[in-house]
DNA sequence: GATAAATTTAACCAAATGGTTAATCCAAAC
DNA sequence: GTTTGGATTAACCATTTGGTTAAATTTATC
């Protein structure tokens, strides 16, 4: 990755792949996209798919490691949840198109997926199962399967972005006040999170 | 829809449609899988988008009404949150394709989507939002914009569909670990849910 | 500055794809 | 049982699309 054509191409292609998808994605555009000749695209990617998948692999390396690191840290269940909220958020704020092209994908190319995200998963999320378990124990946090908690935490941090236009269109929302409401939401959903694990006195 | 060859399309258009997306589906998968020939798709539906917009059409159709009945019952929040829950984990239990579908098309066509929704969006989400604040008033709920809340709820049901791929990898689930992953989830959700609004004492 | 190698371009190609058409089939109406 | 109109089919068409190629241009080497 260090050719000033092949970055250019690169940049192009995660523009045009994340925004159309696999399917929607045309060579010709990504070409247009980086102002250069279609040709080359096929002369530094021999094809469609290696060029795709030189994006896949470049989305799940981008937002993956930030997020595993952070349930590792040796911090409390509370603690670990609102940093957990405040990053995934800001990541996903600089990056918004990255949610709907990785869980589409995703779900249409499965192996594919699986092969580049192997690198990135960790014993880091079960070391988060395992704290939730240990705090519970000691009787403040409610009894629950830490693997629902954790499915609805990283949910309620994703879904608003891959739900964007529905939440436009129901809280009848322009795109500043959406902004708004994902800014908001950072420290709402900790507040609604932690509050949604401890157990009631 | 009263012709028998047309709802034999209809069925398969939604199959391969809801799988492989707009832009991934081929015409001739959608006449191989109706058993018919290809020709008969444009007569009936004379394009691909015009095929398509009564598979989105009907799939909007499929979900978005019984998840907005339910705001407007009169029943405490409490048992709103895990009637909610219990039914669209239902619904989607169903429709396992539906979200991808819905949330990639959307995204990808929101001037379409917004289209067809506009016949379902109703004031009840609003219902919900002023009860929650009434209640929250008497002092038993936290205090939070109840759309940050909504969405929370909302994106927790929907995320372990649109995310299972990688749920099986992370959590090391086979399908029927999932699946009961998804059953036990209705209960677990509206416990930590309800709870998550509960104020503490 | 000639030579070799890498890069870039324009033109081209074959396959796939959405869509059309003319002929045929078939059931109902008379 | 002939006619009529919609349903169905096979063959075909134009365009798009990913990919190739051979020539030209630029860059690096000596």
């Amino acid at each position: 990755m260090e050719n000033a054509t092949e970055l250019k191409i690169i940049e192009a292609a995660k523009e045009v792949f994340q925004k159309k998808g696999y399917d929607g994605a045309r060579m010709q555009e990504i070409a247009d996209e980086a102002k250069i000749n279609k040709a080359m695209l096929h002369y530094y990617f021999r094809t469609k798919e290696r060029l795709f998948d030189a994006v896949l692999q470049q989305a799940i390396a981008t937002i993956f490691p930030k997020i595993m690191s952070i349930a590792q840290e040796e911090i409390s269940i509370e603690d670990k949840i609102r940093k957990f909220v405040h990053t995934y958020i800001d990541i996903i704020i600089a990056n918004p198109a990255l949610p709907n092209f990785i869980f589409n994908e995703m779900t249409q190319r499965p192996d594919k997926f699986r092969k580049y995200i192997s690198h990135h998963i960790s014993s880091n999320s079960k070391m988060f199962m395992e704290q939730y378990k240990r705090e519970a124990a000691k009787g403040n946090l409610i009894e629950i399967e830490p693997e629902q908690f954790f499915i609805s935490l990283v949910g309620s941090c994703i879904f608003p972005f891959i739900g964007k236009p529905l939440i436009k269109i129901i809280m009848k929302f322009d795109d500043k006040e959406f902004q708004n409401f994902i800014e908001a939401r950072k420290e709402a959903l900790s507040v609604l999170m932690i509050n949604a694990v401890k157990k009631k006195k």
